[in-house]
DNA sequence: GTCTATATCCAGATAGAC
DNA sequence: GTCTATCTGGATATAGAC
């Protein structure tokens, strides 16, 4: 191995160690609060060494926007590997009861991006956390299209609107078990659905 | 009048202008992106004046809150003139719909807000824009406790989280018609309630 | 490639003239 | 009560030494 090859990894390693930091500190404190010097030092990364990986903080925030992104195709491709859709969708729900505390605490790591992107200025950058949730509505409008259901993107925007609302309102109210509870609604309203209780499946 | 009455009643309309300035503006721009310029301009206050009714932007934050809260009162108190409690409920989606173009564009105000405000250090801000969300689930949950539903907090949960959930979806995909076919959804749901479908009202 | 020192900018807040 | 001029702090970003 040649030092070029390790100095490249160390720097590689680096740029992961702060994109890795950007995700967690940006939902935590979120966008506007959180300073260059805040997620270098998560990454323990020297402060003025931060520019050489990320030109602008903008930057910094489009790769934690990534992050997220490789977190739901992860998710995703796990869950594609359970044999039907509705076990999927269940699993689904189950990840997002196991994660309560983090949502109660700081909200949804993708929701609350979007809101803030929203209101920020610069460049396209909301656009992009829509993609992010959009991607995430397709993956789940598959399965209810893989189980036959009429209307099936009404269905998904459905479940992850309640997903969304349910992660907001737990956070403001600071109340994780309202997580499990609309957590046990929505597996309930689940195992109804194919039985030929779809026409109502709101809220 | 005297004088000192008039510069009162001045005074007065300043402090109410910035008050409803506040509320709009930090809507739509965040409160991190919102400079005190930025509200005495929307004011038609000179800049510097702000200072003498708002001592930082925090009251300002406040009188926004406050500003929202009244709203909020206000159409509540409308809504109680109706004969029935699910006409209440239907009337209040209705409400949701109509101002889908803003949802849109900006989120729900309250939802945006306590979100925003959640990751502000100072003061409990955030606690207080949780209060500002409890009073209109404790108004929802009055409505479904008076037509003899079970778990009427679970079922303004539901509805509440619905709202923000699909303001959210709206907002980050800039789409108001997923209000309108969320709230035709809700409306469905609130109709099937009271003949026995309460078993399942959810997402 | 790494890091320090610093330039630049801008928002919040204040002092004090009117 | 009203408004201007200014102070101050902090954050992004850059120049350049090592």
């Amino acid at each position: 191995m040649t030092d070029s090859t390790k100095s490249r990894e160390r720097g590689a390693d680096k740029r992961r160690r702060l994109t890795a930091a950007a995700a967690r500190v940006l939902h935590q404190q979120g966008v506007e609060r959180t300073t260059i010097a805040d997620i270098a030092h998560a990454a323990d990364v020297p402060v003025g060494n931060v520019y050489y990986y990320f030109k602008t903080k903008d930057e910094l925030v489009q790769a934690a926007l990534a992050e997220h992104s490789g977190y739901l195709a992860e998710l995703t491709g796990e869950l594609d590997r359970l044999p039907d859709p509705l076990g999927r969708l269940k699993a689904l729900v189950g990840t997002w009861v196991g994660q309560r505390d983090v949502a109660a605490r700081y909200g949804c790591p993708t929701g609350t991006l979007a809101v803030e992107l929203d209101k920020r200025a610069e460049g396209d950058m909301d656009l992009e956390a829509g993609r992010l949730i959009r991607s995430l509505l397709d993956w789940v409008e598959r399965q209810f299209r893989e189980l036959g259901l009429p209307d099936p993107g009404g269905l998904a925007i459905a479940l992850v609107g309640a997903y969304q609302g349910m992660s907001l309102l737990a956070n403001a109210l600071r109340d994780p078990e309202i997580m499990t509870r609309e957590g046990n609604r929505l597996t309930r309203w689940l195992d109804a659905l194919p039985d030929g209780a779809a026409g109502h499946p709101n809220p």
